[in-house]
DNA sequence: CTGGATCCCTCACGATACTG
DNA sequence: CAGTATCGTGAGGGATCCAG
């Protein structure tokens, strides 16, 4: 019996939802599917400290939630893809909420912290805010790790398209030294700082980089989440 | 040292978010905090399944994270109560959308589930749609478990108030039987079949079921969840 | 009575090694 | 490439006990 269902004994649509997605490590696994169909090792590779049999376990147990969907490519191939069903799907929108709500008391990172190209690329999803970019229209290059990790933002009247990869010829090219790009998100770093402190590189217009920073932002916490509460 | 600190090792919203409330049985006592503030005994009656132990160690975890806030109560009282905090509410919409996500793949409740107040009244706000509200103007009051269990919802054009409790003169009562109103509210049983079946009893007007079923849903999930795969 | 703490058992998790 | 096998550890779970 591989698939643990345990239950929470309520009959309630959040406690359902966490009896699928809510173990350890499923949600982590839906958003690097988000991305795209990905192989077992490509799992592996953006999960690291995810333990194989963990991996195959929560592999089968979305599948049979109807959450992924696991397909055989040709024979050519001989590889087997995973990817969201359309249920899977509509955990989308949750699923960058949560990881703004999170981001709120994201500390700088550690240095073994995984980074990975698509959680750079889910970042700028998550911290979008439409609402700023209507009659916007900017294509933006990062350059992440010294040129390492490269991905562009397509920025189009309300609507933004990430994908990695370089760009023939974006209007600006951004390249964070560090967290710098975190820091440029959540506030704690101005534009002017970033330029002037050399923090952050970038080919084109600074007005753009200011621009960039009220497209993507990562609203502040209301309390102080590290806060120390005296009992 | 209480607190697990159980770390994705990962530079990302969604890791850090899962490592704040993703434990198992965090979100549903953010769930049960977001009506208001309750007691510790409060909390074991509605998660009746959790064992004290963990109760105690989300509550900690919780607060230590700036999800929760302990308020000590007057001495005449002599109690303790919990509140989410400011960022702990700001998870409101998510646990609203992630309980609708879950409440399509919600089979039939199983003899021992827990039902409580609080849940009910969240599956209201979990399934209104404001879009289909739009100048209605109606109060509801419904019965559960024979009427031991009452609540109401005030619909004021695109907006909706569920509270515990009777109303003095409704537009319309609903009595359902079992099971019926979760059928009602994912489709499964029409509001005319309802009420020629008994399963569901009503005071006024049947159009105002109707507009009931309309006002709130559940969107049928896109695939069979209890899908059988064919390996 | 509220608000826990303590004990003990089991199983999910996690690391490492191995296989069709 | 895509997992299985094995095994140690600690979190989850349930009952009971304790302090204000």
């Amino acid at each position: 019996m591989p698939t643990s269902a345990r239950t929470y004994g309520q009959f309630c649509g959040l406690a359902r939802a966490l009896e699928i997605v809510g173990e350890r490590w499923s949600l982590l696994v839906v958003r690097d599917l988000m991305l795209g169909p990905k192989r077992f090792n490509d799992l592996q590779a953006t999960l690291p400290r995810i333990p194989v049999s963990i991996l195959t376990s929560r592999l089968n147990e979305l599948e049979e939630s109807g959450v992924i969907r696991r397909r055989v490519l040709s024979q050519l191939d001989a590889g087997v893809v995973y990817e969201l069903t359309e249920y899977g799907s509509e955990l989308d929108h949750i699923v960058l909420d949560l990881g703004l709500w999170g981001a709120r008391s994201l500390s700088d990172p550690k240095p073994d912290d995984a980074f990975s190209i698509d959680t750079a690329v889910l970042s700028l999803y998550t911290t979008f805010r439409e609402e700023m970019a209507a009659g916007v229209h900017i294509n933006y290059e990062l350059q992440y790790l010294g040129g390492e990790m490269v991905l562009h933002a397509l920025v189009d009247d309300g609507a933004v398209k990430v994908s990695a990869g370089s760009l023939p010829s974006p209007d600006m090219v951004i390249e964070p030294q560090g967290p710098a790009m975190f820091e440029l998100l959540n506030g704690g770093l101005s534009p002017q700082e970033a330029l002037s402190s050399g923090k952050v590189r970038i080919e084109g217009d600074p007005a753009d980089l200011e621009l960039f920073t009220r497209l993507f932002h990562i609203p502040p916490a209301p309390e102080a989440p590290t806060g120390l509460t005296i009992h």
